[in-house]
DNA sequence: TCTGGGGTCCTAGGACCC
DNA sequence: TCTGGGGTCCTAGGACCC
């Protein structure tokens, strides 16, 4: 038996852990930029607010409910998320953590199950008052079907487990598709017009139709439905196989020397997040465009691959390279709204390949230093401290968060104060 | 006026090799 | 009129997830 844990809305449960006058009132977590609402209470949802709505198109029935309103914080996020799945590792003999707020749980062999699961709960919901449903069945996406229907009806008291062949196909008779993990909105659509409209009805298809038509994609989770079981449980940390940063700015640039700071910035992060996992890598890809909803606006998108020279993880190289790229893909005379870089090819360094003019990989050991020096005194005193003089003083570009919570948790001089009176 | 960011996997088709 | 076959690798694009 395999289980799905999965923290109830997790950004905001984070936001309220540490506004506890927050509890059963609205609030909602914005995307970066304050775009979109990505995190919403219950409260909210109740409201008929919808996952990824602009903020501007609700704005108005967020103030009617004085509902609070937050920023993201990703730090805070990050942060508690690690805690949730370090009680997992203790309380679990095997866990999956597949999403900031998710993770899969080895049930094989325990005795009672039930109990088990609510234990898990209460030592979570104790340590960091974060509430948490979770769904037990033989395969993944079984699983995930029971912590939908925990999160869903109350009667679960936020453990759901699907055992029985009989029970689990009640459920799936009216489990509508759209609903099941790894069905989007596309495939949903095909299925609907094929005339499969519940998980039971996919249930029943060939699966060698299956594959024909929604490739082996469609094959797995007809199987899957059936209780066969072919995601398995991957405990291990798998390898990253690419990273990016992107971000939209903050109002339109149309400046070639506005996005190049912007690009050099976005250059810093990557590569601050590339010696964070130990790695380098050999091959980026640049890319800016102009706002995809401005329809009176003209239209631009463009991107460029760049092999480097030899694998980098160094601020000021790969400052260097996405600016070469950048400068290959510029075009004047747009408004761009969105510039990105992605790294493929991640190398370990502990496999590094050495140039024919860098044998010793000498070239590199200054740069290197550098950028150590930069993550220590960033550490220290906060991100952004110190920065690569390409990154500019405008900063015209960054993002929104006027709206954000303190980093109570990573940073020393935003830690909760406590008053005792 | 204002619409996120960061990932994964799969397939088809082209380039290339022998 | 006839113009091989089989294999690998790479990439772009599509679909999905949280």
């Amino acid at each position: 038996m395999i289980g799905l844990i999965d923290a109830n809305n997790f950004y905001v449960s984070c936001e309220r852990l540490f506004r506890p006058d927050l509890q059963a009132k609205p609030v909602v977590v914005l995307s970066n930029n304050d775009g979109c609402v990505i995190s919403r209470s219950n409260e909210i949802k109740a409201l008929g607010i919808p996952m990824a709505a602009p903020l501007f198109q609700v704005q108005d029935l967020l103030d009617q409910h004085q509902a609070s309103v937050f920023s993201s914080n990703f730090a805070l996020y990050a942060d508690l998320s690690a805690r949730v799945m370090s009680i997992l590792e203790a309380l679990a003999p095997r866990v999956e953590v597949y999403s900031i707020d998710e993770a899969f749980l080895d049930f094989s062999g325990i005795q009672d199950i039930s109990k088990t699961a609510q234990h898990i709960r209460e030592q979570i919901a104790a340590c960091l008052c974060i509430p948490t449903c979770i769904g037990i069945a033989p395969t993944k996406t079984l699983a995930k079907v029971a912590n939908h229907l925990a999160k869903k009806n109350p009667r679960y008291k936020g453990v759901c487990i699907l055992e029985k062949a009989s029970d689990i196909e009640a459920v799936l008779e009216t489990f509508p598709i759209e609903d099941i993990w790894g069905i989007g909105r596309r495939i949903a659509a095909r299925l609907k017009a094929l005339g499969i409209t519940t998980a039971e009805e996919l249930k029943q298809m060939d699966p060698r139709w299956m594959r024909q038509t929604f490739t082996v994609v469609g094959e797995r989770l007809v199987y899957e439905l059936n209780g066969i079981s072919c995601l398995h449980l991957e405990p291990e940390i798998q390898a990253l196989h690419s990273i990016q940063v992107s971000r939209s700015f903050s109002t339109p640039l149309t400046q070639f020397d506005a996005v190049r700071e912007a690009v050099a910035s976005y250059a810093t992060r990557l590569a601050g997040k590339l010696r964070q996992h130990h790695l380098k890598t050999t091959t980026l890809v640049i890319s800016v465009c102009t706002n995809r909803f401005q329809v009176r606006n003209r239209r631009y998108y463009n991107s460029i691959l760049i092999n480097l020279p030899t694998a980098l993880n160094d601020d000021s190289r790969l400052i260097a390279a996405s600016i070469q790229g950048l400068e290959a893909i510029f075009k004047t005379g747009f408004a761009y709204h969105k510039a990105g870089i992605v790294a493929l090819e991640l190398i370990p360094l502990t496999a590094i390949q050495l140039t024919l003019f860098d044998p010793k990989g000498e070239g590199s050991a200054k740069a290197q230093q550098i950028s150590r020096a930069l993550d220590k005194i960033n550490q220290r005193y906060g991100r952004g401290t110190v920065h690569m003089a390409a990154c500019g003083p405008r900063l015209s570009w960054r993002d929104k968060k006027s709206r954000k919570s303190p980093s109570y948790t990573t940073s020393w001089r935003q830690l909760p104060k406590v008053f005792a009176k």
